[in-house]
DNA sequence: ACGCTTCCCTGGAGGC
DNA sequence: TGCCTCCAGGGAAGCG
């Protein structure tokens, strides 16, 4: 489930192994997850070069790759990064590969195929035609810019903070999460919201976000929802019960006994 | 324009 | 043990 926190994580692990070192090859083996790219494009624009650095929206990892241009991933439900040397074992479902001078590789491993390799010259102009979102984290989103964008929304609350192009990097998991600890009901009307409910909801989403990151995402602390999405547990921060409800075809954790508030 | 539903993808879990 | 169905959840497409 690599959402924001997930793709940080990424790109953290990316800019520490793998800056600065000479392609000699590209491996693709990317059926269903190439966009608008040929795989000889994506080998022909990497080959010779290195990369130089990354940058994060939502839940887009964008990498530097010099005249090249940068490189874009997407993680889907299942993709993550992995660096090794030639010795070392290579992860399972390799779709994209780049074989380093000095027999090390990158690869990005996807198993279920649901996610976007890409290749863009203008980051900033991709984003805006993918009609992203501010990301969450990004620090000119404020409390102010945060209730224009949910301004005009009518739908579940749910669904709007999930909804990429008002705010980028949120997912099925962090959306819970966001909630749960603003105690907000994820089916309450977006624009129904008063400013407290969208002030305790802003500041939810900045803390959720950045815990999320510092814990490694692997390491979830207890009071999160996270380690008890599961109908029936004991809620972590009231000793409530988590209920599994549908909210837009998709699965929803709450506690039933403090996500009360619906305005 | 927006929101909800359906579909795609693959492997693991659970039922029988 | 094997087979079947369901589920996960990212985003795109379809529909109203």
């Amino acid at each position: 489930m690599p959402e924001l926190p997930d793709v940080q994580v990424f790109e953290d692990y990316l800019d520490q192994t793998a800056l600065h070192q000479r392609i000699e090859h590209v491996y693709v083996s990317a059926k269903g997850l190439l966009d608008d790219v040929s795989a000889s494009t994506l080998r022909s624009h990497l080959t010779g070069r290195a990369l130089e650095g990354s940058r994060r929206h939502g839940k887009h990892l964008f990498v530097d790759a010099g005249e090249g241009g940068w490189l874009r991933l997407h993680f889907g439900m299942t993709g993550y990064l992995r660096y090794y040397a030639q010795d070392g074992a290579p992860p399972d479902h390799v779709r994209l590969r780049l074989d380093f001078a000095g027999d090390h590789h990158l690869a990005y491993s996807n198993t279920r195929r649901m996610g976007q390799i890409g290749l863009v010259d203008d980051v900033d102009a991709y984003l805006e035609a993918a009609r992203l979102g501010p990301d969450a984290l990004d620090p000119e989103l404020d409390v102010a810019r945060f209730r224009e964008a949910l301004a005009g929304r009518s739908g579940a609350l749910k669904s709007t903070l999930m909804n990429q192009s008002v705010v980028a990097g949120i997912g099925n998991v962090y959306a819970d999460e966001i909630l749960f600890d603003a105690g907000v009901h994820p089916e309450a009307k977006t624009d129904a919201l008063r400013a407290e409910t969208v002030e305790a909801l802003f500041g939810a989403m900045k803390r959720a976000l950045r815990r999320a990151i510092e814990a490694r995402v692997e390491d979830f602390p207890d009071d999160f929802l996270v380690p008890h999405r599961r109908d029936g547990a004991e809620c972590p921060r009231c000793g409530g019960t988590v209920k599994k409800i549908e909210v837009s075809g998709r699965s929803a954790y709450y506690c039933r006994d403090h996500q009360t508030a619906r305005r």
